[in-house]
DNA sequence: TGGGAAAGCAGCCCTCCATG
DNA sequence: CATGGAGGGCTGCTTTCCCA
């Protein structure tokens, strides 16, 4: 039997979805008044809802400064949970809004990304929806958007800088910083000594990832060797986990037994890549729209730790 | 130009009460 | 006991203004 007088109270705060959806643009965009035209409403009552979500936890989520805000410790703590709470909420909706769906979706993912999220985004969907069946095609960006062009797919997730891939008509779902990598524990002496060409494992010609990669070494004048070229992350990975050349990847792609190198590796900084998420609509199919919002969430969520 | 505060307003929701 | 309508309070919004 619990003795309810030695219980301490419970307490009364609750997390309004509405709010959370409203703190997490806003952390995304660093701005009030961004996050309220992303979900229609002013920059008051993004302040106002941030301000009484900050008073209902007791803790303050953001630092406010002249022209953004930024995350406190305890902001970036609940935008996980935040993150999570949302994709859960939608997924509700989406599942029982249509528990019975069926038919088939052709999505395209780049193989780098496919590795990271599509596991997570695959299995969920298949649960909502056993009956819908999905195929998964893993190309180049710039394929992809081609059999997409062609309907030869329903959606695809596309890579980058941002602008480009907006005017064709994408939907920006992330924004992922690259990052050198080399084997995990790698002395980068042991492998180049600056005078010599750098060794190289690079993805096929036309990669994002490649050329930024070669347009920083050229614009630091570091001169650099490919002894490595595949279209595929795994392969690219192996060759990094040897300890005999270094790449480029996606700071999401990091994986076991490779290690992200710092600037202190006298490497150049590298941009981040827009990851875009292009549709088919047909509202004949609301499964291809159903996929679209697991994908969606899928980015949203933390990456996946090794 | 963007965030915060105050005032005013609309709509939601809770409570109460009548009705079947 | 369930349901529906009325009334009042509360919540959350917009507008406006001020400050950095």
């Amino acid at each position: 039997m619990i003795d309810e007088k030695v219980l301490p109270p419970l307490p009364l705060n609750h997390l309004p979805l509405d709010a959370l959806r409203t703190f997490v643009a806003a952390s995304e965009l660093g701005s009030f008044t961004q996050a309220g035209h992303q979900v229609h409403r002013t920059q008051s009552a993004v302040s106002m809802q941030m301000k009484r979500l900050e008073e209902e936890l007791g803790r303050r989520l953001f630092e406010r400064k002249a022209r953004t805000v930024s995350l406190t410790p305890d902001g970036e703590l609940l935008l996980g949970y935040a993150k999570r709470m949302l994709r859960l909420h939608d997924e509700a909706l989406a599942s029982l809004a249509a528990p019975e769906m069926t038919g088939q979706v052709r999505l395209g993912v780049p193989d780098d990304y496919a590795t990271r999220y599509l596991p997570g985004v695959l299995s969920r969907f298949a649960r909502s929806f056993p009956k819908v069946r999905v195929d998964v095609w893993c190309r180049p960006s710039n394929e992809l958007l081609a059999h997409l062009a062609a309907g030869e797919l329903d959606l695809c997730v596309a890579t980058g800088d941002g602008a480009d891939r907006v005017k064709q008509g994408g939907k920006m779902v992330s924004r992922m910083p690259l990052v050198w990598i080399g084997a995990k524990g790698l002395a980068l002496e042991t492998i180049w000594n600056k005078q010599d060409p750098l060794p190289l494992a690079v993805f096929h010609e036309g990669c994002l990832h490649r050329r930024w990669a070669l347009e920083a070494l050229d614009k630091a004048d570091i001169p650099f060797r490919i002894a490595f070229g595949s279209m595929s992350l795994g392969a690219i990975l192996a060759a990094v986990r040897s300890g005999l050349l270094v790449s480029v990847v996606a700071r999401s792609s990091v994986d076991q037994g490779c290690a992200a190198l710092g600037p202190e590796s006298g490497l150049p900084p590298l941009p981040s890549v827009t990851v875009t998420l292009h549709v088919n609509e047909d509202p004949k199919r609301p499964a291809v729209a159903c996929l679209a919002q697991f994908v969606e969430a899928g980015f949203a969520e933390p990456v996946p730790s090794n």
